[in-house]
DNA sequence: ACCTTTCATTGGAACGTTCCAACAAGTATG
DNA sequence: CATACTTGTTGGAACGTTCCAATGAAAGGT
């Protein structure tokens, strides 16, 4: 008795009343005289009580907890777009449980596992890898939102994302106003939101009528592959590229590093434009011009169609697509050397 | 009975077999014959049942659970401490449950109270901001570890910390060793580890013989206190300072841009160094010199005392240091000019 | 003075688990 | 051939809540 924690029943007999009367006074009755309110207010102070979720979980059936996946919490694109979700679910009185994947697509799958297992009230999913059976069969049993991905489809199942096709061209309109049109494209390899960026830079550079200057280099999303996308764009073309629109910030970074490398200046020779809008791009050393998405808004939304659904069981699905902003930043300028 | 879970009694029924089987069955008891082993498998399949984890650890009395709280995670350092604990808490089947502080200490403990309701084992404290008596009221009540702080002790409190001040001493000694000798330090503010970081430069500073060379410029840990201190580092100077050591890494990479942005290079004219060691820093576009923190093990290290103490509630307090390491790279170089 | 209404309070069932003591049905032991 | 163990299985209590139906007391209406 002496290591455990105090329980409602110890409460009760402290303020000498009835369980029951304990737990109407907690969660906030009015039908508790005040004398009786404030013997139990005591004891709960006197006894560090605290309720135990589990139990009260239990009785009510309901955990008020909602489950978040992330996909790679390094990411400062994931990081920020948590936040969002985590202001909207606390206002509500929700709570979260975060659970980041690895590297893994199987521990993926084993941590929702533990998150159904909590009785999560729903699941928000940041940049999950859940092949669709599995998703759907997921979004069946349980409300969830997909943050970032629109690809896969389910009943019930939100989606909250950028529309990337239109961020991309915002990304080339942007390049195009400032006189470039040997305009490459370093894509962020085999994922639905490199094909849009990609898809959306084709469609651009067609209407500004620079379909012949259309030129994709592969590469990735790491700091690394934007290095080794852009030094092929540098090198192995037949006419040098005057900007670079690269598929997220972080490889827009390593691209930098290779301009430079070729010792050439940044935006002078070449201008770099990327896509996420994550803080760090904004710092004085990088002030990388990017098309940037509303990350925290992102979140936000995704808990607020979280919240609803959870309310809405069988309201149709939504896809929600949010407008990326262009942030022009250092690292784009007009194109000087014309040939 | 259509849209509510299963429960083990759903299963026992299915199976032919009591409740109670189901549940040894289920924990992987040896005392279940292979025959209603087998029904058993059979039935949860079919019915897609999964245990609920608020019933089981009102039952056992136990959440499996840790409980992180961690300041911000915008900042790279603490989503790399991050992850080393959830690698380690999931290898030993306990699920952690995630918070982010936010902006406002009084959010903090409204967070930490909100993991409590929920039995967490165990608080994995990731750069607080909790008052001394707060702190030693939480570790009081439940095993309690510490990373990147250890200013405030309590009796059954692990830390598990870097050696600030020997990591500034390995940052100074790096720049002696270059030639420098008018070093300046850039300040992190009024936190227990920035004070500490120079504390660790003015005893190096003092040892090699440079106690007149000392000088602190009041900063932070931000890009922009970053870029603001290492203006004035340059502009007010008796003397300019060749080398500048900075609080940490973020605000590093300001007083870069500062550095550029008065017409000298780096490290040419003036070397950089900062602290902690984040990922980014590694980009081919920033390539900093810096002191870094083994963050993951940081991370692994705390998980590993909590586990230990779960099991060892009155074990005395323990504070572990583990030592950084100096990773140079391209914003630090030999002094040139001497005055 | 009696019936109704309101108010503050209460005991007990339920939520879905685990665990313990008990128990048949064999199987080995003397 | 009784006695003792093993093996597989079971009902029921417990965990700490919430909530409902029931209660007694006080107040109001006629």
């Amino acid at each position: 008795m002496s290591t455990s924690r105090p329980t409602i029943n110890d409460v009760a007999t402290r303020a000498g009343v009835s369980k029951s009367l304990v737990s109407l006074a907690l969660s906030g009755s009015t039908r508790v005289s005040d004398v009786s309110r404030q013997r139990i207010v005591d004891a709960v102070a006197e006894l560090g009580y605290r309720r135990n979720a589990a139990a009260r979980s239990l009785a009510v059936r309901r955990s008020h907890t909602i489950g978040v996946l992330i996909l790679d919490l390094h990411n400062p694109v994931f990081a920020e777009i948590l936040d969002g979700v985590q202001i909207e679910v606390r206002e509500h009185g929700f709570s979260t449980m975060l659970i980041s994947g690895g590297a893994d697509p199987e521990l993926e799958q084993a941590e929702i596992d533990t998150l159904l297992q909590f009785q999560v009230e729903g699941l928000i999913l940041i940049a999950h890898r859940l092949p669709a059976h599995v998703l759907t069969a997921i979004a069946a049993e349980v409300p969830t939102v997909v943050v970032t991905r629109d690809d896969i489809a389910a009943p019930h199942m939100d989606s909250v994302s950028n529309d990337d096709v239109a961020g991309a061209r915002m990304a080339v309109d942007h390049l195009v106003e400032l006189g470039h049109s040997r305009i490459v494209h370093l894509n962020g390899g085999d994922n639905p939101v490199s094909h849009a960026r990609e898809e959306g830079y084709r469609r651009a550079m067609t209407q500004h009528g620079l379909v012949e200057h259309i030129r994709v280099v592969p590469g990735g999303l790491t700091d690394a592959t934007g290095y080794a996308a852009a030094r092929t764009a540098l090198s192995s073309a037949p006419s040098t590229p005057t900007a670079l629109f690269v598929a997220n910030d972080v490889a827009a970074m390593g691209a930098i590093a290779a301009v430079e490398n070729a010792n050439l200046r940044v935006p002078e020779d070449v201008s770099v434009i990327g896509y996420d809008g994550i803080s760090i791009g904004g710092m004085r050393r990088l002030n990388l011009t990017t098309v940037a998405q509303p990350l925290a808004d992102l979140g936000r939304l995704a808990a607020q169609h979280m919240l609803f659904r959870i309310n809405n069981r069988t309201a149709p699905a939504t896809r929600q697509h949010v407008s990326a902003t262009l942030i022009v930043r250092g690292t784009t300028g007009p194109v000087t050397v014309t040939t």
